[in-house]
DNA sequence: TTACGTGCAAATACTTTGCAGTTCC
DNA sequence: GGAACTGCAAAGTATTTGCACGTAA
């Protein structure tokens, strides 16, 4: 069932690395696969772990280069949360912003025309042309809450 | 006139040290001094430099360590702008973000209740309780986006 | 064949920590 | 006098780069 995950992806990957004299390598396959088959925002090293399960000896240094390449094709993107760096898929998304949880550390998505549409009328008082934006809201998500109301109540 | 710039935030920086049975130092004082006296967002060579036209022995590691104390008494705040960081002041300051300019690096500063607003309506959706965020808009400032536009049309 | 790719080790950049000497209270 | 403070050098992180060897096209 999830035989070609990402496939137009790797198509993508192909063609960026043809059209700039690039060749394909194992590595570079493995690492694009963990990246796909994975739905999270994952660091470095859990890339790292997750090619090696494939391909044991991937080095660290070969998943940076390989984490550029993506962000120029347009497969990853980088966010820092927390000062951790985390990529997450690119490809076809929409754009969209983040909750995190300083509970339990879960990301969560989230997007907001209307914010957008807020965010263009201040930049434009001021005569800003807006290229691209980070919003990231802290705090704690459903259960986290729910757990420390929990444990609220016992004392 | 610039005498006793940020007097209440010395004041309020000594009843921080006092009460964590810390000690005031030539050092912290110059590195507090040079902090409030710039009103600009402060790399920690930003603030070194400062530091050291009034001190010059004052070390790197002091204003680390200085900077951590002036969070943890609500005069400062960390921001990472571009991967840089940077710190500016934080007592009785409004709630703000930052618009930054990706062509003359410059920082604007800007700050919405409406936005606000919707955060939170986005956030309860989820059952996310807000205990902060960060908001970064990049882009170009008025003053650049004029000029790559004459640059534009001269060709 | 040859330009590109790889892993390792070294180099960077930024920040923190250990330590021996100094200063504040 | 003793705990706190300081600067330096060393140690950590995270990421990048130089290089000799390996490999796709």
């Amino acid at each position: 069932m999830k035989r070609d995950v990402g496939r137009e992806e790797k198509a993508v990957f192909a063609e960026y690395l043809a059209r700039h004299g690039l060749k394909r390598s194992e590595q570079r396959e493995a690492i694009l696969e963990a990246f796909l088959r994975s739905e999270r925002h994952l660091s470095v090293d859990d890339l790292l772990r997750l090619a090696r399960k494939r391909r044991p000896e991937v080095g660290r240094t070969t998943v940076y280069r390989t984490l550029k390449l993506l962000q120029e094709a347009g497969l990853a993107t980088e966010l820092v949360l927390r000062g951790e760096t985390r990529f997450e898929r690119e490809y076809k998304r929409q754009h969209h912003d983040h909750f995190i949880c300083k509970a339990c550390g879960e990301i969560f998505e989230f997007s907001s025309d209307e914010i957008e549409r807020i965010q263009e009328q201040v930049a434009s008082d001021i005569g800003f042309v807006i290229d691209g934006h980070r919003h990231q809201i802290y705090g704690a998500c459903r259960s986290c809450t729910a757990r420390s109301a929990r444990s609220e109540a016992r004392r």
